[in-house]
DNA sequence: GACTTGGGCTAACGTTCCTTAGTTTCAGTG
DNA sequence: CACTGAAACTAAGGAACGTTAGCCCAAGTC
């Protein structure tokens, strides 16, 4: 009947994952059918099974490779080294960079963990608590060090995570704020909740 | 063959909506059926029908009256009056206190707003506009009165609204903190971040 | 005690989805 | 030009779900 051509289409499992992401943040990922994410590629749902195991495999591995990548990030800014402020500074940068740059990665994962099967979603909230305790232990050693006065270095470092996560959800590339500004207020807001206000230094905002 | 009784079970919308609450919060609206709703009711999925129209309207009517709730409790800290760091501290701690309360409102109304149908998610989300626009509006006038000194109050309000609302998903009312105190804490933390270190004011956190 | 009716129940319709099986086509190799 | 293998396709299995239709019991009313 129809003639249709089957062509080499060059797809890989990385482009699967990139479309699927997509998809995922927009719609949520028990909505998203393998049909639609074939699609959005220009091949059948089945034909994804060519390249990738199954949909929960797909949801893992973009949400593995997001947990990564922040906690890579968040390495580097230690390591780059200096005083606490300037440790902290560097770590809420890098932190708030990522979620701005990676809108989609930090919508599923941080909507998506239900959608994990169990195994894979305890795994992964190991990831989430080392890279939450990093900045815990910041917070502490500094306030031992008399740098940072906080009253509970859990709830601050929950706070700053917290409001660095919703940089994803409104921030645009394309308005007012750049992202260094950004980065910059938000390291600037984490600083002032980590430093007591009897300090007579000159800190204005811009 | 085996005889049933079906006497009444006291049955109402309310007791439906606490049910699905509960079940969304944990798992999710889309993977939720209304045989488990049903279930976790003593009844079957259909009998729902019979108070209430459909799963949409659930979902709609719960995440409605968690943003009511929340704008009535945010004016209710407004109309209390007193100096702008005041009025701060009261709408931080009710933002706070009720997500401290309510987390199965907070995870569903936050989670599950790609869920709603889209005439009814614009309305939701105009609400949450003018909510954000109430803090907004206050840190400006606070910062024109020379009270605060903010770079953008938008990216505060964010700020402040967004770590007031992870406070839902760690809070436990038998932990070490109490609701008061992580009030207090967070209250502390937003006026920080809204005040220039350039004072001498004693302000330690605890 | 008959009647009404609210509110359970079961059965079923119509969809949708993930995944597997089996088939086919095209590109590259010798 | 035959062969091989990657990767597309169609068809179908098997399950779940929201919702509607129709039934039936029991409580309250006259």
């Amino acid at each position: 009947m129809g003639e249709q051509l089957r062509r080499r289409t060059g797809i890989d499992a990385e482009k699967i994952l990139d479309a699927a992401l997509t998809l995922f943040a927009r719609q949520g990922y028990q909505v998203t059918s393998m049909d639609e994410i074939g699609s959005s590629l220009g091949i059948k749902g089945p034909s994804l099974y060519n390249h990738v195991r199954s949909k929960q495999e797909v949801l893992v591995t973009i949400m593995t490779n997001t947990m990564s990548a922040l906690i890579r990030a968040q390495n580097a800014a230690l390591e780059a080294g200096g005083d606490f402020k300037t440790q902290l500074r560097r770590v809420v940068e890098a932190h708030v960079r990522y979620h701005a740059a990676h809108p989609r990665e930090a919508f599923v994962g941080n909507r998506e963990i239900g959608s994990l099967e169990t195994e894979y979603r305890v795994e992964l909230l190991e990831l989430r608590d080392a890279y939450e305790h990093k900045l815990r232990s910041l917070i502490e050693d500094g306030s031992l060090e008399g740098e940072f006065l906080v009253p509970s270095a859990k709830l601050v470092s929950y706070a700053i995570l917290e409001m660095g996560i919703g940089v994803a959800t409104w921030f645009n590339p394309l308005g007012e704020l750049g992202v260094d500004e950004v980065a910059y207020v938000y390291a600037e807001m984490a600083l002032r909740m980590v430093t007591m206000r009897t300090h007579t230094e000159e800190t204005s905002l811009l």
